[in-house]
RNA sequence: GCCCGAAUGGUGAAAUGGUAGACACGAGGGACUUAAAAUCCCUUGACUAUAGCAGUCGUGCGGGUUCGAGUCCCGCUUCGGGCACCA
């Protein structure tokens, strides 16, 4: 019997399916554990040789953990709502719905195939109904909530309604996106919808307006990436920005906290740094500059208060709203076609353009420190969407106000000691302020450190602003004019956006004639027929994004079939969040804010219990395509070896990868690749063979680099594949996929077999294991438990190789270590594992249920140590030394070393300290 | 520009401050075989060598700490990745 995974792999798998094996459910006798893979979105292109990786990954710890003793939640679903299916379905009419079921279905027949250990009855797809049915209920709490900053956390809206009639904004500790101001009896004045108006200042899911690249030809709204140069890429339309009024989600209300959780979550750093920079806080403070003979006052945030005496001018925003309340009359023309030549071009056009710009808008402000009277421009530098879009320019000491205030020529102040700001800015926050003293404050003399610290405290106390923390994160935007994804579950009664009661959840998704928007812009919902209540009120025409289905589904596994709740309270309690979660570094700044978000969101409503969701994270690396290239020879159809190519001119073409093994290319299977190949000639290198040349690429179709994990499957066997990916290199690296070492694991698993069988003959006895054996096997259970729980997977595989070398030298029958071995094997390799488990040794339940062994010291004892000796702080060598040897006999080793009498020269030896592996002194006189 | 990470043989890579290159691929040599595949064994960082014992140099570059540095510190170089007019 020879080792023949493709006849065992899918029998083992059979067997797995009919036992159910991999079914868990809340257990409270046991320990839970948590562990997740990024779902992914299913493409018609199918899985290929990188995506498995991190599933390997987690499918090798989850079989530890269960192995362990521990219940073990492995859940796998599909992001099924995606644009490429929707693109699909303009193209062809095809409903997305169909699409994207053919490729789940491709999707999950070939990660069976690599045999992980999911609950596949708690797979979930989030264009389900009964699944967008809890992001719906999800949206619609977030409706009704608003975030209130003194208590830091969510609340109902209806207890800000009633302190709004009770005492109006007055008092007020809300996160919103204007400071409103009105009494109660003006709140008791407003009409609905100016009431609904007001409350959506508040809401945490608020419909507000936001900046878009719109085109007016095509009626619809562009990506960024869909637009260049201000015209659309397809047709060369002009692209505007526009205003547009849709759905957000308070994102930024939560930015503290989400800063100060990143503080207990067990991710690598760079993560962490990745959100600290997207979350961008700053310190500041926040200014009041009265305009010059108007009643307008420019609020302004600063981080460097202590600047204030060295501004030089003021610059708004393009979009603010000052720029129309200061402008004069006379600048007006000017200022109102800078406005509209900004709007034209996208925020991406604007942040490539380094071109100095702007207008002076013809106002003057009054410095409230100095009292000076400064020029109030307009410029697209400053942005509107950060702080109040409005800034203060020093010049002197801030290198985009220094460029502005060179190129319309206005004064620079320097004040900083020393700093000279002839040809650049100094943005140095150190040194001696100078030129600092105002009627009631003076900064002299003063570090920039204190400096900041008593500007922010003067204008503090004497109400010129006050000390404000500003965050970068923005609000998400949360329409879509899009076909594909989740209905909201709004409705409008007279202009007032409304909720559907629960009980009318999920509000489905239509069929439609056409994915196409209206000929009118309006998004595709529109040509829903019947897309409106009982009552006839028209219901909401966009859609929710792709981040909505993700943001909560690791707490839908918990209970995905509950239709009652997200998640039952008992589920909850019991697997509470996530203990490991891998996944791509990739959605660092997107689905990994929006599910802590939201989980956070979810926690303070009570619905949850932790308030984080995932613990741990560990971001695979990812897997980069290996291209094979052929060298044509100009002008010709003969290809040249690439170890033979320089002594001809040739043009290297791109050569489809599964046709090379080991970069020798199979020449018959490339005239047969394609017709303009067929007559194809080969210069071939002196061993007769033809050597293609690689490079490091994006694995894609073009490249033609692009594996299969199913041909890989079919050649080698699962197991090969997943010991394969694991032994690449370590799991966080990036690394290209590079069939050339698979050989070697593949021989791996034979010489494995081959310790249980001889051709038919089973090796196993009962004989007694010899010390070594136990040694062998000690280390390896010893190696492998350290690894896994360092996620260090191609050491361990490393060790496996060595044991089963040193077993098989060992000529090792005995039980007693060749019962071990599988166990230690079934994470990684679990099809072979589990046959070797049944047939060879006889055991009649899962090798799953099996029990993680513990490495015995006793048996690891080293048969030899080895000491690092050093004399005097001179020289070192080492002395390998029975393991019993003590400090003397190494002391005696070491002066017979002939190399020791050499260092010591003559002197005498008083004295030798020996720790293995440790410092050695040996004292000479 | 800012932040983070990396750099070790022909290749993928190992290495709590303690024999650098484990393990594997590839390559070379050999065994078995009519032959091939498969399998097994030996060699494989570079250089020098009296090639039978050995020596010298070697972890991107330059310094430093240390008895001892791939590993720690300082200063560079190159390559990746992320963020980027955030006041």
């Amino acid at each position: 019997m020879n080792y023949n995974p493709r006849e065992i792999e899918p029998r083992v798998q059979q067997q797995w399916h009919d036992s159910n094996i991999y079914r868990v459910d809340t257990d409270p006798s046991k320990p839970k554990f948590y562990v997740l893979d990024m779902f992914p979105y299913p493409s018609g292109a199918g899985l290929h040789v990188g995506h498995p990786l991190g599933y390997i990954a987690s499918d090798i710890y989850s079989r530890y953990k269960r192995l362990q003793g521990f219940n073990v939640l492995h859940p796998m679903g599909y992001d099924a709502y995606g644009l490429p299916a929707e693109q699909y379905a303009i193209q062809t009419g095809q409903h997305p719905e169909v699409t994207t079921n053919a490729n789940i279905a491709r999707y999950r027949s070939q990660l069976e195939k690599i045999g992980f250990c999911y609950d596949w009855s708690r797979e979930l797809r989030t264009c389900d109904p009964e699944y967008y049915k809890w992001t719906q209920w999800a949206f619609k709490r977030m409706f009704e909530s608003y975030y209130d900053t003194a208590a830091d956390a969510a609340r109902p809206i209806s207890e800000l309604v009633k302190h709004l009639e009770a005492r109006g904004t007055e008092g007020l500790h809300a996160a919103g996106t204007k400071e409103l101001e009105f009494t109660a009896a003006e709140w008791h004045a407003m009409d609905e919808k100016a009431k609904s108006d007001a409350l959506m200042n508040w809401r945490i899911a608020y419909l507000g307006n936001s900046m878009v690249n719109w085109c007016p030809a095509l009626g619809t709204v562009l990506a960024n990436d869909e637009v260049s140069e201000g015209l659309s890429l397809r047709g060369g339309h002009p692209v505007e920005q526009k205003m547009m009024y849709q759905w957000c989600l308070r994102v930024s209300a939560y930015a503290g906290r989400l800063l100060e959780g990143l503080e207990k979550l067990d991710w690598t750093d760079s993560l962490k740094e990745t959100q600290r920079n997207w979350i961008g806080r700053s310190e500041g403070a926040e200014m009041h500059f009265a305009v010059d003979g108007s009643d307008v006052v420019l609020d302004i945030f600063t981080t460097r208060a202590d600047t204030v005496f060295g501004v030089t001018f003021m610059v708004l925003a393009p979009e603010s709203a000052y720029v129309d309340a200061v402008t004069t009359s006379d600048r007006r023309e000017a200022v109102k076609a800078y406005v509209e030549a900004t709007r034209r071009k996208t925020e991406r056009e604007r942040m490539i353009d380094k071109k100095v710009s702007g207008e002076f808008t013809g106002a003057y402000a009054i410095n409230p420190l100095s009292g000076a009277r400064v020029p109030i421009y307009v410029s697209d530098y400053v942005l509107a969407g950060y702080g109040t879009g409005a800034i203060m320019a020093v010049p002197a000491h801030d290198s985009r106000d220094y460029a502005f205030a060179r190129h319309f020529d206005l004064p620079v102040i320097p004040l900083i000691e020393g700093a000279d700001v002839s040809e650049q800015s100094f943005d140095a926050k150190s040194g001696r302020m100078i030129n600092s003293k105002g009627p009631e404050l003076d900064l002299n003399g003063m570090e920039v450190k204190d400096a900041i610290a008593a500007a922010k405290r003067f204008i503090e106390e004497k109400g010129i602003g006050r000390v404000k923390v500003n965050y970068r994160l923005r609000d998400a935007i949360f329409s879509r004019q899009r076909y594909w994804g989740e209905p909201f579950p709004v409705y409008y009664r007279d202009g007032i956006p409304c909720l559907l009661p629960d009980s009318e959840l999920p509000l489905l998704l239509p069929d439609i004639s056409s994915y196409k928007p209206t000929p009118d812009g309006e998004p595709p919902l529109a040509r829903a027929e019947g897309w409106h209540t009982p009552q006839g009120y028209p219901l909401e025409l966009n859609t929710m994004p792709g981040f909505a289905g993700s943001s909560a589904y690791y707490l839908r596994y918990m209970d995905p079939r509950n239709n009652d709740a997200l998640v039952s309270r008992e589920a909850n309690n019991y697997w509470r969040n996530v203990d490991l979660y891998i996944g791509g570094t990739e959605h660092a700044t997107g689905h990994l804010i929006y599910s802590r978000f939201w989980n956070k969101f979810l926690y303070d409503l009570g619905e949850v219990v932790e308030d984080e969701p995932f613990r741990k994270l560990i971001n695979q690396g990812m897997i980069q395509g290996r291209s094979n290239f052929v060298y044509r020879i100009k002008d010709t159809n003969t290809f040249v070896s690439a170890d033979m190519r320089d002594a001809y001119d040739t043009t290297p073409i791109h050569v489809d990868v599964n046709i090379v093994s080991n970069d020798v290319l199979d020449t018959d299977a490339f005239r047969a690749w394609r017709p303009d190949y067929a007559d194809a000639e080969f210069i071939l290198n002196a061993d007769g063979k033809y050597i293609c040349g690689w490079a490091v690429e994006k694995m894609s179709k073009s490249m033609f680099n692009v594996v299969n994990p199913d041909d890989i499957v079919e050649r080698y066997g699962a197991d090969t594949l997943r010991l394969y990916e694991m032994f690449l290199g370590p799991l966080e690296q990036s690394k290209p996929w590079d069939t050339n070492g698979i050989d070697g694991v593949n021989r791996f698993l034979k010489k494995f077999w081959g310790l249980y069988y001889r051709g038919d003959e089973l090796l196993v006895d009962d004989s007694e294991p010899t010390p070594d054996n136990l040694r062998s096997l000690h280390k390896l259970i010893k190696k492998v438990t350290a690894d896994i729980e360092n996620f260090s997977f191609n050491t361990s595989v490393a060790a496996f190789m060595i044991c089963v070398n040193e077993l098989s030298q060992q000529k090792c029958r005995s039980r007693a270590v060749l019962e071990v071995l599988p166990v230690l094997l079934a994470p990684f390799a679990p099809h072979i594992a589990e046959e070797l488990w049944h047939v060879a040794l006889g055991h009649h339940t899962s090798i799953v249920d099996a029990r993680w062994p513990e490495a015995c010291e006793d048996y690891l004892r080293e048969s030899s140590v080895n000491y690092a000796v050093s004399f005097n702080g001179k020289a070192r060598f080492n002395i390998q030394m029975p393991a019993d040897a003590t400090p003397a006999d190494v002391e005696a080793a070491a002066l017979a070393h002939e190399s020791a009498a050499r260092w010591i020269d003559g002197k005498t030896v008083r004295k030798v300290i020996v720790v293995p592996k440790k410092i050695v002194n040996i004292v000479v006189g």
